[in-house]
DNA sequence: AATAAAATTTAGATTTGCCTAAAATTATTT
DNA sequence: AAATAATTTTAGGCAAATCTAAATTTTATT
């Protein structure tokens, strides 16, 4: 076993990861959206990631990944989001730019190298973003609510609970169109009263104020 | 500025920087031997290098790296070294295990990077097989001299003093015909009594006692 | 249900980095 | 100084990953 992948693969499984979050199946424009290619390329790699039994794909049908895929999948999951534990804990960058680094250590392939480096990091379960890091069976935590005053920018997320049960909050959750399950993203942030512009699916955004950002729960979705 | 190499292409740079330590100008037979590829190959890429202004190259003529490209490669030198210090400092790797990986680890492309790496593990001169780790500038300290007794297996290397004057000393060296500027290498290290195996340029290899080992210094070449 | 629109695939090229085989150049012998 | 050997380059091709343009299939609309 133990494969040895491109580059290329690689990213193709892990955009399809992502996008198997939302939708069940996923679609050849949406890969090309998310890869920055053309879908024809899209559909030649899929031809071709078939072939290695990463992902169950017929003409038209859109793909998904297969166990194996799967397994591939969290593995690159795994060493990007501990890479990026790394470098906010122990080299001090920013945790909106550890990113694009991450995305080329990723591709490191030694298994060695990553158990090693969890074990340095004390075996951490979340990154700096709040995402759950899996084991190196596969196996991640669930993902934990987080207040929507910390969510990052342009992150679809769901509130998931409220913590305050009063008539007036209430209230104004009604009239605001807000309720358990409303899918959200945040679109601001502004620092001078932490007020933040959220939009929710069809509609303009709009700003909320700090008092009632923090006492609503989200989760990535 | 601040282009962006292949990972080819760095793998090149690397290659006749190394290889440019011995003879001024570099093969193309050497530098597919190398690489592990064919010299047709090399030439195509020497060809590519040069339209690049990384080195001076005319056919049949060998090729030299220009400032531009010993700059490439001093950051690359650089990049392993430093992984190779981090791998075995903090990941508690073999020293003899990290090559392959830094090996990978080196073409991470991100300046920033590097430097925080270099701070948090405080500014390492050297690295784990004693080669010098050159400066975020490009400055690198001279090469050490290290007892023969801690040079790597098949490294080449040269006597350059010996630590002690004895008449019984300078008799055995030179019944031996080992004298300072003797190239040599080690071939075998053997646990049981220390004493290890080394060759001299067209020579038999021979075994010498752990005794003599320890007063003879060198330094790699 | 027929047609228009959108999504997807196929066909044919391109670039990078490598290959083999043959030709050209340089170095070494006799 | 010729001839032979070794080195290096050229020529022509191949696989991976991408592209554009055209054809096909699916979905949405009238």
């Amino acid at each position: 076993m133990a494969a040895n992948f491109s580059v290329s693969e690689e990213n193709y499984i892990k955009a399809i990861y992502h996008l198997q979050q939302d939708a069940d199946t996923v679609s050849t424009n949406a890969l090309a959206d998310q890869l920055k290619t053309k879908p024809a390329s899209v559909t030649d790699m899929l031809k071709k990631l078939k072939t290695k039994k990463l992902l169950h794909y017929e003409p038209y049908q859109g793909v998904r990944l297969t166990t194996e895929g799967k397994k591939l999948a969290l593995g690159i999951v795994r060493k990007h989001r501990l890479w990026e534990y790394f470098l906010v804990e122990k080299l001090q960058f920013g945790w909106d730019e550890v990113h694009d680094v991450a995305e080329e250590l990723e591709h490191i392939s030694s298994k060695k190298l990553i158990d090693k480096l969890d074990a340095y990091l004390e075996f951490p379960r979340f990154d700096p973003h709040g995402d759950p890091i899996p084991d190196s069976a596969g196996r991640m935590a669930a993902q934990p609510q987080i207040n929507l005053i910390d969510l990052p920018l342009n992150t679809a997320a769901e509130i998931c609970s409220v913590g305050s049960q009063s008539a007036e909050l209430l209230e104004l959750l009604t009239h605001k169109q807000i309720t358990i399950g409303t899918r959200l993203e945040v679109k601001k942030q502004f620092g001078f009263d932490h007020s933040i512009e959220i939009k929710l699916k069809n509609q303009p955004a709009f700003t909320i104020s700090q008092q009632l950002a923090q006492v609503l729960f989200v989760k990535k979705v």
